[in-house]
DNA sequence: CTAGAACTTGAGGGCACCCTCAGGTTAGCG
DNA sequence: CGCTAACCTGAGGGTGCCCTCAAGTTCTAG
């Protein structure tokens, strides 16, 4: 897989200048700019784009699944900090700021790609770890025991608007949603909830099935 | 404005055959729906539709201008109630149920139409109205202090985005994510937040600015 | 019943994005 | 240097939505 036969040379120099368009524009714009930007902002044609990437989603991939890898590290220094109340604000609080940041990671966010594969499994690595982080602030008693993590998925669907919404008017105004939300989350705050949790299979394909 | 001189008696059942369907067509697929869907679904072309409506605010302010007034009337029952926190609460939940309800309503919680000037105004007299449900509990010690009616509009984002997102899996989700926000809006709940609220005038921007 | 204003119709031009493929270009091996 | 496979190009066809307008139809006042 690390090998898989060499480009040439010109196919590898347009690869990367697409990587790197692709990697700005989806920042500014989101995840759903057209393609045919991004070839223009690589001075290359539409064509050699779908040459190198047969659809949208393995552009994403290549963008994105090194930086859904650095939300994994993110969680593992979360899971070294000393108190596990400040490792778990410590990781929203990032993960926020990198939605806030950057439009095409604000998507990812708040919608999977299914086809996106080398991105999902990061995120499933990230998954693994988040559920830790979440056990054991709960296990310290600081995190509303009825606290899951596919709860954590309306955090980030929360601020994914949010973030979207007031990106140029305030934009830090995301971090007093999210302190209002950690508010909700202590266990201290917590009072019986209405609704059991969503099962994993059913935050994922409501990640999945999110249009717009 | 009542009396505006009156229309054909066809055109005036046209106009009634695109209401009724753009009601529909609104509530199960938003705000954003085709136009011309409309009009077959109303059994009359796509010119008719213009010459009725000539734009899509149009469409929505017929449609929509009654139910914002019917939030207000919530608003109203709200204000009525007892308990202040209940009141307050009673209006979060019904509002978050008619988001969950209809996905045209859903579009509007989260952004405005600007043009839709029926809808605009009703939606200012609600807004009068949700202050008064915040002043009130929080005078009576429920509601934190720290929390403006801007704020709420973070609730309805992130109740946008839920909704949205698990309409199809879990229509109740919905109700557990704003119970865990709630959590964070007791007075009981609050720690210092990290940023002032948004002005009301940005408030605003945030939802007319908002793309998707 | 008739005239003419009011209304309806749907084909069609515009636009933005998608994706393909035939024909021209270039890298790099021998 | 020459040859071939790899690569690039961009015009163009497809789709879906917007909105307009010239030509026909229908209502209604007189």
């Amino acid at each position: 897989m690390v090998t898989a036969r060499p480009l040439r040379r010109d196919a590898q120099r347009n690869r990367e200048l697409l990587v790197a368009a692709a990697r700005a524009l989806f920042a500014e714009r989101g995840i759903d700019v057209p393609l045919e930007e991004i070839a223009r902002r690589a001075g290359v044609s539409i064509g050699t784009l779908y040459n190198r990437f047969p659809h949208r989603a393995a552009l994403i991939d290549a963008v994105f699944a090194d930086r859904v890898t650095a939300t994994a590290a993110l969680a593992e220094h979360a899971l070294a900090m000393d108190d596990p109340w400040e490792g778990f604000v410590f990781f929203l609080e990032r993960v926020c700021e990198l939605q806030a940041t950057d439009r095409g990671y604000n998507d990812l966010a708040a919608r999977r790609i299914p086809e996106a594969t080398a991105t999902e499994e990061a995120r499933r690595h990230g998954e693994r770890l988040m559920r830790r982080i979440v056990a054991r602030a709960q296990e310290a008693g600081a995190l509303r025991a009825d606290l899951t993590l596919e709860d954590l998925a309306f955090v980030f669907w929360g601020q994914a608007r949010t973030v979207e919404a007031t990106r140029e008017i305030a934009p830090d105004a995301w971090r007093r949603h999210l302190a209002l939300m950690l508010d909700g989350l202590r266990a201290s705050a917590a009072h019986p909830l209405p609704e059991p949790p969503l099962r994993p299979e059913e935050a994922m394909q409501a990640m999945g099935g999110c249009r717009d």
